[in-house]
RNA sequence: GUGGCUAUGGUGUAAUGGUUAGCACGGCAGUCUGUGGAACUGUCAGUGAGGGUUCGAAUCCCUCUAGUCACCCCA
């Protein structure tokens, strides 16, 4: 007789399989309650973004170390730290999973020759990326993004577009406007940012005793991201520091100036944020932020700007672009948050049968009702007409259909009204018909 | 990567170091081979993993794992 005690040393096969049902860290499963979130997101940004005239583009999830390596940077975390690097069967073969879509959409836009395309070449994507971070509430080590990216063209009037088809994205998914904020601003190009950062490095080093170690750490390895430490301590020698927008030579200025100007008139507020910089090497000129204004605390949503030398850098022509990435998890958290419905439909018609001679029959019917339009439900595999009526009531079903022994013997049906409880025989051949026209009725 | 907090069936929870880890929801089945939302009964399923202290551990200690919060970073 087998032991149902724990003491039995039967218990390895339990412990390996614990093991085996588990993600891993920081990665999730998506249930099909949320999957509801990320398809209406999907849709609404397809709904938005093509009438914007962007097109999907999908890269692979795995692409070649090197071009997030050059493309992103290499001594930025992203990929220092959190890129997942594999080595494949094939020999000095190095591949990344995508910690972000940008550097695959332009080997993309240069491999696929879009650079002869009408520019620019506007395009968005929707699909995991991978970080190997230390997880929290919103934050996994596999990720959507939903990506928009506008190639070959420097004009303002792009950072502009991109800016504004962003927000109107948000607003369509149910964000307030008044709720979001945008913030900007330029760190400059090739020319001036050197003497900015330089300037910057002077100051800092003037203030070493008053700011902390993560900010010494960083005026070594990333002066532009001391600007945005968030330590007490260095708040003080934060806001007395020299100013981006002073230092800005005269092209990236008139082009921020231009940027600004275009928002202005499509009534599109934001705020100048002087210590807002990214994370990634190839941004220049215009970086941005579209933020859920919270009490607690501000919530980043989307961050882009342009990167104009990254397809150079990369290898192709000298192509400007501008991009944005929304950060989906975050999304669908402010969604359910904002108690916002969703549901799948449920189906409208639940089909009972009783007895092998109605079951056979059932088969036939169900693909007969589908072909005619009509949603319905079944438990082929249940004989009782108690829990399958329960069943009925359980999925949502306006209409039961029972078929029993007798009814098959007659060539009848009977229909059930599920909400009222009423019920009438009709001739099997005319299901079709009485059917459509109660669902009909119902509408 | 650094630090803090947490961990009991699928879910929500209970158990001064001391019986067989209790309850609710849920799933399945039955009461009930011809009628649902109810009731009752049965049943499924748990101390995250490993080690230690102890006569005895869900409870105390250590390690790991996972979650969570802050930092780092970023969407």
């Amino acid at each position: 007789m087998l032991m149902r005690s724990k003491n039995t040393q039967n218990n390895l096969p339990r412990v390996n399989k614990r093991r085996l049902l588990q993600t891993p860290r920081g990665m999730k499963d998506i249930l099909p309650e949320d999957f509801l979130y990320y398809d209406y997101l999907l849709q609404t940004a397809k709904k938005t973004l093509e009438f914007y005239n962007f097109r999907r583009c999908e890269p692979p999830i795995l692409e070649k170390a090197d071009l997030y390596n050059k493309g992103i940077g290499s001594n930025t975390d992203i990929v220092e730290k959190e890129m997942y690097t594999l080595k494949t069967k094939e020999e000095g073969e190095f591949l990344a999973l995508r910690p972000e879509y940008t550097a695959g959409i332009v080997r993309a836009y240069v491999e696929n020759g879009m650079f002869n395309w009408p520019q620019p070449v506007k395009l968005y994507s929707f699909g995991p990326v991978f970080r190997h971070e230390k997880p929290q509430a919103g934050r996994y080590r596999q990720f959507y993004q939903l990506n928009i990216e506008s190639l070959g063209d420097s004009s303002p009037a792009l950072d502009a577009e991109i800016i504004l088809a962003a927000k109107v994205f948000l607003e369509n998914l149910g964000f307030n406007h008044n709720e979001l904020e945008i913030s900007i601003n330029s760190i400059g190009c090739h020319k001036c940012r050197p003497i900015y950062i330089r300037a910057l490095t002077k100051y800092y080093q003037q203030h070493l005793k008053d700011i902390c170690t993560d900010c010494k750490k960083r005026l070594k390895t990333n002066p532009l991201r001391i600007l945005d430490c968030k330590n007490a301590k260095c708040k003080n020698v934060k806001e007395k520091a020299p100013n981006f927008l002073d230092f800005l030579c005269d092209d990236c200025r008139n082009h921020f100036k231009n940027v600004l100007d275009i928002l202005d008139s499509l009534g599109i507020s934001y705020v100048l944020d002087k210590t807002l910089v990214r994370g990634l090497d190839y941004y220049t000129r215009t970086v941005f932020e579209i933020k859920k204004k919270d009490k607690a605390g501000d919530l980043a949503l989307a961050g882009g700007g342009r990167y104009d030398y990254l397809v150079k850098l990369l290898g192709g022509l000298d192509r400007p672009a501008v991009g944005v990435a929304f950060g989906v998890e975050r999304i669908v958290d402010e969604l359910k948050l904002m108690k916002k419905k969703l549901e799948y439909p449920k189906p409208k018609v639940f089909l009972i049968q009783i007895g092998d001679a109605a079951k056979k029959q059932a088969f036939i019917l169900l693909e007969k009702l589908r072909k005619a339009n009509i949603s319905v439900e079944s438990n082929l595999e249940k004989d009782n007409i108690k829990s399958q009526i329960k069943n009925a009531d359980r999925v949502g079903a306006l209409y039961s259909l029972i078929l029993g022994q007798q009814e098959v013997l007659d060539g009848m049906i009977i229909i059930k009204d599920m909400v009222s409880g009423l019920q009438e025989t009709i001739p099997f051949d005319r299901i079709i018909d009485e059917l459509k026209k109660h669902l009909k009725e119902t509408i």
